[in-house]
DNA sequence: ATTACTAAAAGACGAGTAA
DNA sequence: TTTACTCGTCTTTTAGTAA
């Protein structure tokens, strides 16, 4: 959980443009904007930094500021809480797209045990050890961009046999009348057009998929 | 200015929804969803309670908590705050309305010296002392309600000559070729569908505008 | 189970300072 | 002017307790 202080400071840097790019920012105009010394400001920015939320670089009168992806991604995940509070329409999201075959990063996931019994925890299903992979139509691009920022189950990393295992995430979705979830790593989120998904059955053979077949992922989120 | 970890707590009791209606929290639940102790949890509920944010109903097994207006509305100026972040296409709102005569409440806080000193700090010119009155059409009173929602200069109340003197907020705006803007109390908020609006000049001779002209107040604001 | 107080511990703040 | 340190103070937090 981030700390209140922090995301205020952040969202003033992104107020000012951070996001978009570095802007000039002294402790000084940091701290009178946010009615705090520019001490304590000083103190923010290092914790920002720390957390990795923004980049700086020092310069003799000031420094130069960004906000990082990280940052704008903790950003973007309080603005959908406000969307929340005040756009109640539970919003149905529907990608479109086509079943096609390959060993996506997913699958291997799927194939260990731990990930398994974490994800029964979060979705009440312990899942079939295999992914369903569908290439997005160009038109759900946009949608699933979107869906980005919504709240997804975070299964965190570990570390066993002198390996590490990366964090991954999960959202829930549904397909045909099949619960199932899209999962995808944590980190790395190098953009696809490719969407990979569990569920507790094979879904290829409960569904009776074949390559090529146009398929329907549906979320619900309010 | 509220604290930040004030409107971390009232988001979340909004994100239980809180301003629907009332809704059942006790301190333990409220300060596990935020990662802090009861006791903190509690002394939040109390100093939101205090600022008028929350209003509570002590019950022997927890409390009924309900968003006031006052703090739903400080959260849609958060929220306003992230569609700035992220929708930074520059909004263009325009009201419309005609001409009235009148004496509204702007046009006694614009013959006060002191108010005067102080939107010159603000809006970069002296104002006029008076303000053109102007009755909004009925198209533009959603509108009005949304520029509520963004960023108005405040200037403080005060004391002097043993009177008080009220806060006032100011937000500029354009007519025709005018710099102006819209004047009104800070603290009652009483819905109206007459706006007041100062510029350097008197308006209604420099416009050459008389009672039921239609006019068209423009507000950018990105 | 609650709320909310008191008091001790922890942490944050800003003044002063050096670079 | 900056940043960012140390240090003394003050605030906030939590544990313990009563109602």
């Amino acid at each position: 959980m981030v700390e209140a202080e922090d995301l205020q400071s952040l969202k003033t840097i992104a107020l000012l443009g951070g996001c978009k790019g570095p802007i000039w920012l002294s402790s000084q105009s940091l701290g009178s904007k946010l009615g705090i010394s520019p001490q304590t400001a000083s103190r923010r920015l290092i914790a920002l930094e720390r957390q990795r939320f923004i980049v700086r670089s020092m310069k003799p009168d000031g420094q130069y500021v960004v906000v990082t992806r990280e940052g704008e991604q903790q950003l973007r995940r309080e603005y959908a809480d406000y969307i929340r509070i005040f756009n109640p329409k539970r919003k149905q999201y529907v990608l479109t797209g086509t079943v096609i075959s390959g060993l996506g990063e997913g699958r291997y996931y799927m194939s260990i045990p731990r990930y398994r019994e974490q994800f029964n925890k979060h979705l009440g299903f312990e899942p079939f050890p295999g992914t369903l992979n569908i290439r997005l139509d160009p038109t759900s691009i946009p949608v699933r961009e979107e869906i980005e920022h919504i709240e997804w189950f975070e299964v965190p990393g570990f570390t066993a046999d002198d390996r590490t295992f990366g964090g991954v995430k999960a959202l829930p979705c549904r397909i045909r009348d099949y619960e199932c979830a899209i999962v995808e790593p944590s980190r790395t989120h190098y953009k696809t057009d490719v969407i990979e998904v569990i569920a507790e059955l094979e879904l290829r053979k409960a569904l009776n998929l074949n390559d090529n077949d146009v398929i329907e992922v549906e979320i619900s989120h309010d």
